[in-house]
DNA sequence: TCAGAATAGTATCATGTGAAACGAGTTTAG
DNA sequence: CTAAACTCGTTTCACATGATACTATTCTGA
């Protein structure tokens, strides 16, 4: 007979997802209030940022959202004149997104309370657990895509 | 002028998010199709079998999930026969409740397979990288609370 | 004691997300 | 060439979640 036990509050799936709802819930209030953002919208104009001239494919990819999501986001952002999506020349299908002028004012503006609100969330960790955090979390999204297939 | 800069791919509340979501897919479809169970209801299984005769405010506190996921997850548990809600002779607006023989005998092989299943994902990991991954977590967990008030 | 405030749980509604279906464009095989 | 298979992005649909409103019960204070 089987007496393996399970404490809800130690099963470290629970205080994942746990710790992952209340830290969004900190960014996406955040970011609402000061900005109209939300969350997929910061996380395409963060990676188009980066590396203008994607399509929505690759922007899915890098911002691992679903390709759904990303056109929502995409038509969100053009809508308020963020970014702009220029045809592409090599594909009829797919338009590449650049950020605006306004785009990138406003992402200026939001990156330092970005930074802001990531140090205060992780205050209560010096720098050597936060990068231990980082790192582990990097191999479980590696463990976890592979048994996802 | 700001130079401040920031990668998605770096930033840790993306990549607790990412983890976060990860995790919870291998465990949500592993739940269902084994077991037929929806997180919630299995988080409130795991509760009540550690502590039975509770009301749902307080299975609310304990797992986390607002007050209409909790009803909803007892109304399913109850009507699959897992549980017995028994009215509460200290407060008529309230039933505590308490696994059913069958509830218990479907926790009892969940929880084999739910250790199995963390193993699994957090097979990466050495021994001490998990207790330092649990501390992290809860300690983000703390603040991010005290943030949200 | 009893009227108003507070609380447990449910029902209703609004929103965000992803699966599936779709239209338009592109690639491939024969 | 061109028909079939495939791909990009959008639309539509189904579902899960939580805010709000509501009912029934309990608590509080004058």
């Amino acid at each position: 007979m089987n007496h393996a036990k399970l404490r809800l509050d130690t099963f470290l799936p629970f205080n994942l997802s746990v710790a992952s709802y209340l830290v969004s819930d900190v960014i996406a209030d955040s970011y609402k209030i000061l900005f109209g953002l939300k969350v997929p919208e910061w996380r395409l104009l963060a990676v188009i940022a980066e590396a203008d001239g994607l399509n929505q494919q690759e922007l899915g990819l890098r911002t691992r959202m679903d390709k759904v999501t990303v056109s929502r986001a995409a038509i969100a952002l053009f809508e308020r004149n963020l970014v702009t999506r220029m045809p592409n020349p090599l594909d009829g299908r797919s338009h590449l997104l650049t950020l605006s002028t306004a785009g990138r004012t406003l992402y200026d503006n939001v990156v330092p309370q970005a930074l802001a609100l990531e140090a205060q969330v992780f205050s209560g960790l010096t720098k050597n657990e936060i990068d231990a955090l980082f790192n582990a979390l990097r191999k479980v999204q590696a463990t976890s895509m592979r048994i996802l297939e």
